[in-house]
DNA sequence: GTGAAAGCGCTAACAG
DNA sequence: CTGTTAGCGCTTTCAC
């Protein structure tokens, strides 16, 4: 027991064994005083918290995580953090997870369904306490299928996955696009246009279908050259606008599956001189601060956005407390915004 | 708080003892084998491949972690990841680190001091390599000062610091502020409203200093009554611009500090039955979507928002690397951009 | 009440 | 080339 003296590196952080000698009480002792559990006498107490005061301890919580095997950290993997949508859920779910002390590692998987098999990878090997998703795909899952097989905590969120054994909190597509249909055709409307996109399977799929049904409901065709394929982003949706409108007998109204979809058709309708809704009516599915900005403002199906983000996280809460119930599926109803951007079409005219 | 109950049931991971045993060899030429370093015979490599490709082993990143004394994870503390500003340079940033393999942890402020210097404290905690902040106040900032001395690489971005020795990257926001009103004045406009915010003072202060300095060159006088003070939502803005406009002598043009703030000036405008440019000219900080949708569309000064996040990155990753040249602080300019909110008004009237 | 000691999973000297 | 060994900082039996 020669000099144990460590050589004290530069900036090294303090340690609980600085604070246990400080407090001249072994590391045991230190960590129970520390961490407020098991005996501790009061004078022992006093000085380990005064040592540890002095001294400027934190945790490492690295170090406490490998011991726990988990680590305080719930991950979040939007499709895209920049869409409006994602960006409100993810600060509800940062707003209601701090409560229980935990992060939140976020990690945009950009709609790739290859990012995000890395990205779980990644949050898996942190040892997350459990995860949020919003499956870019509804294609290949064993990545979320092992998630769940492992018992790692997970909530999807926007996008179901039929038979996946997991919670997920969802709003109902189908239904919010098949009552927006209804709205155009009760209009008169005939040639309805469709955009949706291909990479958030799940719910652009859903929200076709809610357009399908309307149509057949209403006897009317479904016309491939009414129907555009593009992608979540402001630039693809101008150009498939641009594709629908630019043809002859052109459509009387559109429908749009996201916001940035429904500000790429404004954009573009406006290029090409047309009014909305003189020339075309125009319905898109998710609020957003500009739908009442336009001059009329846009009539849109409308998300409880503000009570996803707090719902999936008391879910995974409830989950990563332990809770084995089956599977919940929430499913919330949407809201149609009747605002000005849907005109009364003339049967003979269309 | 809020402490577990009954650990879950997660599956015990496979570790490289588990690989090592299957490929039967030590644990150490497994490790090797794994993260291709130091000399390792083929046939090994090979075996260890195999075994750790069957067990489907994953490193556990927070042993790795503590071994090596950092995560692999950079932390972002955005003011509020729900202005546009902030979600897209998260996306920036995101985007930049994956090339390095690291995750980015983004913990907003929501502009409060308090829960900043919490937010710092966990991330240090985590050993993370880095951070880049958007501080949230002027005020006391010695959390920052501390961890500029104790060497934790870090980078502010949109709010610099006076005499904080770290890398920051901004803009012009005096500048920009300064041609604004600048081109008001131009314009025959004499009494100019500005609407900044008290939080994010740094910015502010600075956009708000490019007003008075271009009143000041104009021989205008800056009048207390023009100018209100607000906080960076729609909500506070509108109640701001409700203010200054329900005067007498009302102002001819309004300037405002930021999109949130514009769009909540643009709202209150309306309610109030002020038309822009023809009542009240207007002019933002701040680009923004909505701009280009009210009708005329709105003059703003643009940010290059797009530069922000990569190059904050790359100082961050530098200094990661061990860079220890002096603190550099890069400033970008802004553009004004001309669109039609402006109106020329008449020096007899004004 | 308190301390000694055993690891969590991993990496890196240092010997063979 | 490969195995042995020693911790990183922390928590938690298990003795005393």
């Amino acid at each position: 027991m020669a000099e144990d003296g460590p050589p004290r590196a530069v900036k090294r952080a303090v340690t609980v064994k600085d604070v246990a000698a400080a407090a001249q009480v072994s590391r045991a002792t230190a960590a129970r005083a520390l961490n407020g559990y098991g005996y501790v006498g009061d004078e022992a107490a006093r000085r380990v918290q005064e040592a540890a005061e002095r001294l400027g301890y934190r945790g490492n919580r690295i170090a406490q995580a490998l011991r726990q095997g988990q680590m305080p950290i719930v991950g979040f993997v939007p499709g895209d953090i920049q869409n409006p949508f994602f960006a409100r859920v993810a600060h509800d779910i940062d707003a209601a997870l701090r409560r229980s002390r935990h992060s939140l590692l976020i990690a945009s998987s950009d709609e790739s369904l290859v990012q995000e098999q890395g990205l779980l990878d990644n949050l898996r090997a942190l040892n997350v306490r459990g995860m949020i998703v919003a499956p870019a795909s509804e294609g290949d899952n064993r990545h979320l299928a092992r998630l769940v097989r492992e018992g790692v905590p997970l909530v999807l969120i926007d996008r179901e996955l039929p038979g996946m054994e997991c919670d997920s909190v969802t709003v109902d597509n189908e239904g919010g696009a098949h009552e927006a249909i209804g709205l155009l055709i009760a209009n008169g409307h005939r040639r309805i246009a469709l955009i949706h996109d291909a990479s958030r399977i799940a719910t652009a799929r859903q929200r076709r279908e809610g357009y399908l049904r309307a149509l057949a409901e209403a006897g009317l065709p479904a016309e491939d050259r009414l129907i555009a394929v593009s992608q979540s982003t402001v630039e693809h949706a101008i150009d498939a606008t641009i594709r629908l409108f630019s043809r002859p007998e052109r459509p009387t109204a559109l429908f749009t599956v996201d916001s940035l979809m429904t500000t790429g058709a404004l954009l573009a309708l406006r290029s090409m001189g047309l009014a909305v809704p003189r020339d075309v009516s125009l319905i898109g599915f998710d609020d957003f601060d500009l739908a009442t900005f336009t001059d009329p403002q846009i009539t849109v199906v409308a998300q409880p956005v503000g009570q996803i983000g707090p719902l999936a996280t008391k879910m995974l809460l409830e989950r990563i407390q332990g809770s084995d119930e089956p599977a919940r599926h929430v499913r919330f109803p949407t809201r149609l915004i009747a605002r000005g951007s849907v005109a009364r079409v003339d049967f003979g005219r269309a």
